[in-house]
DNA sequence: ATGGTTCATTGGTTCGACCAATTTGTCAAC
DNA sequence: GTTGACAAATTGGTCGAACCAATGAACCAT
C-alpha cells in the first residue's frame, strides 16, 4: 500500500543532473571547457564545494576531462558514456520514434545479452535452478500487484538467472542495462504491460534450465525473449 | 617514442580506490556502514571534504547507499556495480585460472555484443563504411608500432563499426565493455599479441558490411570472433 | 626562433563552522 | 508494557574563506 517516499534531491545532484542534461542535449560541444568552479558555482548558486561534488560525478563517468590549471572540457559522451546515460537522453528524444528506435536498441541488446548468459548455463554441467525458481513464485504472486511490485520481482528473477552462471562479470555488464530499463517510467509501463505474459516466458525458461541446456534449443528462448521486445516496442509506438 | 605521462593522481581517487578496493575485496560485508566521514578521513590522513569527493564517487557508482543522518552502507556491487569494476575485481583475482575465466565471459559479452551490433548494420538498407575503412587502415599503418598505438587503433575501429550503426544505445554500451578490457594490462597484452591477426578479422568484417550484409553470414563474422578469443583465452591460461 | 621568467587563471586541498536528517535515549502519560 | 513527546548525540549536507599546485599566456633576454 505505502511505499518509502523518495529522499529530497541534494544540491549536489540537482548540479550533476543539469550539467549532464547540458552536455547529452549538445548545448556543449564536445572539446568545450566549462566555465570556471568559481564562476559556474556562482551561476549555480551553490557554493563552489558543492559543485565540485558535481563535477566530480561527471568526470568520473567519463563525461568531462579535467585538469588542475586548464578546466573542464567536455568529452564525446558517445565514446566515454555508458548505458546509464540513456533514461537521460530518452528524455531529451522529441518523437515517439526516436523513442522507439531506443527501446528498440536497448531491448536488442538486453537480448543479446540473455543470450550471453544462456549459453553461458549451456556450457555449465551443473545449474543451481532452486534461487530462479524461487524468484519466479515470487514473480507469480504479485502478478495482479502493482506495477512497481511486478517490477521489483521481475528484477529479482533477472538477478537469479545472471547469478546461476557464477560469473560476476556477466553479473555486472548486465547490471547497468537492466537499471537503464527500469529508469525509464514509460518503458517500464509498456514491458509490465501483461505480467502473466513476462510469466509465461520466465516459466519457459526455468523449464529449459531444469532440462538438459542445449546450445540448439537456446535460440528458441532468444526467439521467446525476441517476440516480447517487439510486441513492447510496437506498444511504444502507439503511445504516440 | 615518448608518450604523454599520466597526471599524478588526486588524493581523491586515492580515497575512492582504496573504499573500492575493500568493498570489492568483501573485506565489507553488504550493509556494513562506514565509518562516519570525520572519522574515516582522519583515518585517510585526508580533509573531509576529500574524503567526501570518494565517497561521492562510490554513491554515484551505485556501491554505497548514502543517507543523511544514518551513515554510507555498502551495497551489493553484483547487483548494483558496472562492468567497470572488471579492472579491478580481476586485480584481485589470485589464481591465473580465475583470470582466464574472467576473460572468458568477458570476451564473451563483447563477441554477444558484437552480434548485437552486426544485427543491427544488417537491417539497416545504407551503411556508411568510409570510417570504419579509414580506421581499419589506420590500424594497417601502425600494426608493427608499439602495442599503446595498436591498442588505440583498434579502439577506433570499434567506435566506428558502432557509430555505423547510427544507435547512440549501441554505442554507449559497448563503451564500458572496451573501457574494462583496456584497462586490464595484460588482458591487452594478450588480445595484442599479433596484431597482423587482429587485422585480417576487421578487413573480413569491413568486406562483409560492403558487401550484402545478410543475417545468415553475420554466424560466420562471428565464429571468426569466438576462434579469435579463444586464442586469447588460451594465452591467458599460459600465463600461468 | 629559442629558452627562461613572470603572472593571471584554474583546479586541488584544507580548515572551521553551521544546517538538517536520523537515530537513540529519556521520561511522562496512559 | 505501550505509547507518544521531547532532547541529545550522531551523521551527512552545505557553506565561506584561505592557500597550494599545475597550466598557459605574455613578456623578455639571448
Amino acid at each position: 500500500m505505502f511505499q518509502p517516499i523518495a529522499p529530497r534531491e541534494s544540491a549536489v545532484d540537482a548540479c550533476a543532473a543539469a550539467l549532464r542534461r547540458a552536455i547529452l542535449a549538445g548545448e556543449l560541444e564536445v572539446g568545450d571547457r566549462l566555465p570556471a568552479e568559481r564562476r559556474l558555482a556562482e551561476a549555480f548558486g551553490v557554493n563552489r564545494m558543492t559543485l565540485r561534488g558535481a563535477l566530480g560525478q561527471l568526470a568520473a563517468a567519463g563525461l568531462l576531462d579535467v585538469r588542475q590549471g586548464r578546466g573542464h572540457a567536455v568529452r564525446d559522451f558517445r565514446h566515454e558514456g555508458g548505458p546509464d546515460l540513456l533514461p537521460g537522453l530518452s528524455e531529451l528524444a522529441a518523437t515517439p520514434s526516436e523513442r522507439a528506435a531506443i527501446v528498440d536498441d536497448l531491448l536488442r541488446v538486453r537480448r543479446h545479452l540473455a543470450r550471453a548468459v544462456l549459453e553461458k548455463l549451456a556450457e555449465r554441467s551443473r545449474v543451481d535452478c532452486a534461487p530462479v525458481r524461487r524468484a519466479i513464485d515470487a514473480f507469480a504472486e504479485v502478478v495482479d500487484a502493482d506495477s512497481a511490485a511486478v517490477g521489483e520481482a521481475d528484477l529479482a528473477v533477472v538477478r537469479a538467472v545472471a547469478g546461476a552462471t557464477g560469473s560476476a562479470v556477466l553479473q555486472l555488464c548486465s547490471n547497468p542495462i537492466e537499471r537503464a530499463v527500469r529508469e525509464m517510467p514509460w518503458l517500464r509501463a509498456v514491458i509490465y504491460a501483461s505480467p502473466e505474459h513476462n510469466l509465461v516466458g520466465w516459466r519457459a525458461l526455468l523449464a529449459w534450465m531444469e532440462g538438459e541446456r542445449s546450445m540448439e534449443s537456446i535460440d528458441r528462448i532468444v526467439g521467446l525473449l525476441a517476440s516480447r521486445d517487439e510486441a513492447a516496442v510496437a506498444r511504444v509506438g502507439e503511445m504516440a
